[in-house]
DNA sequence: AAAAAAATTTACCGATTGGCAAAATGATGA
DNA sequence: TCATCATTTTGCCAATCGGTAAATTTTTTT
């Protein structure tokens, strides 16, 4: 799958140079953001082809043709949008990993973190979802390049305390699964955890409630007592 | 939100009378049976949106405007395959329900039988999963009527086994949020899951798996040995 | 100030969408 | 046999889709 352009044409030039120019750099560049704010809010809430361009450049606030000039096609913006998803996961995640403290910590740390992706970027987290349920079918070269040498990563981890008998042994594939699913949850099915709690959205408290329900689950499942 | 029709408009009169229209009435409810099961397979793929009635009557061997007889909108469609995952949901745990066994024995039934449907309905997993996602913004009434109370009877369940002593006290509530979100997983993250496991498609040893960890870590939160 | 580049707007396009109306065909009951 | 019903087919439609091309305006550089 050739890398598809996700910005203008006329980037490579870009002498670096002089403040004006460096100051329309950045305009475009939070042009861009904004325009992908309004992407990710259209996409999480119709889907890839539900979302139309349209609609996103009325949210960002010009027209579709002048979206179309930062975005050439609606596969860029979608890409994009999605960069941006990976990009913040790995980052969070490889800091998390430079760590090395003993397995209780770190198993904690790791479910804190990730749950509170869900919570901060919940838009984010359901387009991915979204794209991984339908079969990854636009964006599964990047999952397989990106998202799976990470999660086998992390798996190797688990799989290392084993061998040295930190935590029981588990099926640490199926157990970075079930911590995946797990904390995903609170992005993707907030609108029917919200119906069962009465409240219109997830409160801050919901999210420490899970994080405790769930660090117990995985630390009782691993053989360490909370 | 009124009620979408999902089937002909001469429904009513319906003398159930001559073996002949009784005939011909069986060979409607297959017909509908055969397009609901072209159109999660295409909702599955494509979202609601991103799914074309056109391709849904293709896949069901039929003309567009002959399946618009038979379910006179898109969202009529829809509703029906939606109703028709509800349905096998409610009848599998219901008659799970209906059980008294201890409490390990039945998290342990609840469990396979979620993890089951997974496996078993993977499509129209996903096509609910998918509606959950962008807000169940065309099925919302249906899952507060319907999801939203069989999710809270659970929840007592859980809550009088934890009164009783049975179980360790834990927040019920995120319990069933995590026991679906793991158990959901392998059906709408079975794309991903397949990539990290180096797999065309999960195995049924792969489902095994992961319902051993998943009843591991469920018992083990609640304090019961396994 | 003029030239050049970047950004925005105006105008348009073919293709596809969900849906409507009516004619043609088939089967059923009186 | 004929009238009635259910079913299928044919033909069409306005609206919207993503995308292209060019003219225009704004900004930067020389």
């Amino acid at each position: 799958m050739a890398s598809l352009k996700t910005g203008p044409e006329t980037e490579p030039p870009a002498k670096i140079a002089s403040g004006a120019s460096c100051r329309r750099q950045l305009n475009r560049g939070k042009l861009e953001a904004d325009i992908a704010a309004a992407a990710v809010r259209v996409f999480a809430e119709c889907g890839y082809e539900g979302a139309s361009i349209a609609l996103i450049a009325e949210r960002a606030g010009l027209s579709k043709q002048n979206l179309m000039y930062y975005f050439p096609t609606k596969q860029a913006l979608y890409q994009r949008v999605l960069d941006a998803v990976l990009d913040d996961w790995l980052a969070r995640m490889d800091s998390l990993a430079e760590q090395r403290q003993e397995p209780g910590a770190m198993l904690r740390a790791y479910v804190q973190a990730k749950l509170r992706f869900s919570r901060e970027q919940p838009l984010a987290s359901r387009v991915y979802a979204m794209e991984v349920i339908g079969g990854a079918q636009l964006y599964g070269g990047q999952i397989q390049q990106r998202v799976v040498p990470m999660l086998r990563k992390d798996i190797a981890v688990f799989e290392r305390w084993i061998a040295a008998g930190q935590i029981a042994p588990v099926n640490a594939t199926h157990l970075l699964f079930a911590i995946w699913a797990m904390t995903q949850a609170y992005a993707d099915s907030a609108a029917q955890m919200a119906l069962v709690l009465k409240r219109k959205q997830l409160s801050r408290k919901d999210f420490d409630d899970g994080e405790q329900l769930i660090v117990r689950m995985v630390l009782a499942a691993v053989g360490i007592a909370a």
